[in-house]
DNA sequence: CTACGTGCAAAAAGTTTGCAATCGC
DNA sequence: GCGATTGCAAACTTTTTGCACGTAG
């Protein structure tokens, strides 16, 4: 990327602004804001730009579409979080360790991906429904049985 | 979906001989040696059967498009490992719980879902390149800052 | 014989690419 | 003005759907 374009500026805002991993149809979404004619070809060359040059990161979750989100979450260690409900996804802090695993022998881990679902706050807010499942944090799953 | 036809009885027995996860094309391909006719679109709708009535799991990673394995593969609880050198997953079993990770108030965790990345024991000792990571068992990661 | 399942082709859905017009520098 | 970047549309890829025909029960 060499030149500096309302579009290329918008997209960048975008991420930068929401905070959380997007997919290149919310980005699309989001940037309209700023520049209606946005196209979502530009969008997908902007995104792939700014993922060779580092300034955003890609977010792989399993089954799903690629997102992307800012450098600055990218760069630090963190998971996420999918909400059922609504479909976004959210960053997560910290990370426990993944003590319990048992890698067979002779396999080397260098790194892991965690990803959790659930209902996100705003939807169990908004849709109060079900009360079943409480833990707000950590540690939700192993031990009951659900399928993962 | 009840009958007994060639092709669903090709489609199933391809991915129990196979023993490991299969996308629909290759399932398609390894099914063709029964069925030379079948058809992609007839793939689709039996694994879709297949999986509703549980008869297969679906194991999708980040990033990959969707695989399907056999029950007794799928059935219990276990997460996954990826050779980042042969590109094959396997089976990790246990799960010692996701404590230490902060999802935000209000947020409800219902499940996950880990992925292990690094090189599998067979491409260890194949290809000896590297010595760098060791720990071949688990809490590989966290702490040291690679990005997940 | 009945109607479920198949095969083919068209339809969606998501991403990439070709090109002429546009706009930054 | 020159050439990178955009927007639109067409090309692709992957998965789903509509339909008429074949075939299991």
């Amino acid at each position: 990327m060499e030149r500096s374009t309302r579009q290329g500026t918008a997209i960048r805002a975008a991420i930068e602004r929401e905070g959380r991993p997007l997919s290149p149809q919310e980005v699309l979404e989001a940037a309209r804001g700023e520049v209606p004619s946005l196209g979502i070809a530009t969008v997908y060359r902007n995104l792939k730009d700014l993922l060779e040059s580092g300034e955003i990161g890609l977010v792989a979750l399993p089954g799903e579409s690629p997102r992307y989100e800012s450098r600055q979450a990218a760069g630090h260690h963190h998971h996420h979080f999918r909400c059922d409900r609504c479909g976004r996804v959210f960053d997560v802090q910290g990370c426990g360790g993944l003590s319990g695993i048992a890698v067979p022998p002779g396999f080397a881990v260098q790194r892991h991906e965690i990803t959790l679902y659930g209902v996100c706050a705003e939807c169990r807010a908004g849709q109060a429904a079900d009360a079943d499942e409480a833990a707000p944090s950590a540690d939700a799953g192993c031990g009951h049985g659900h399928r993962h």
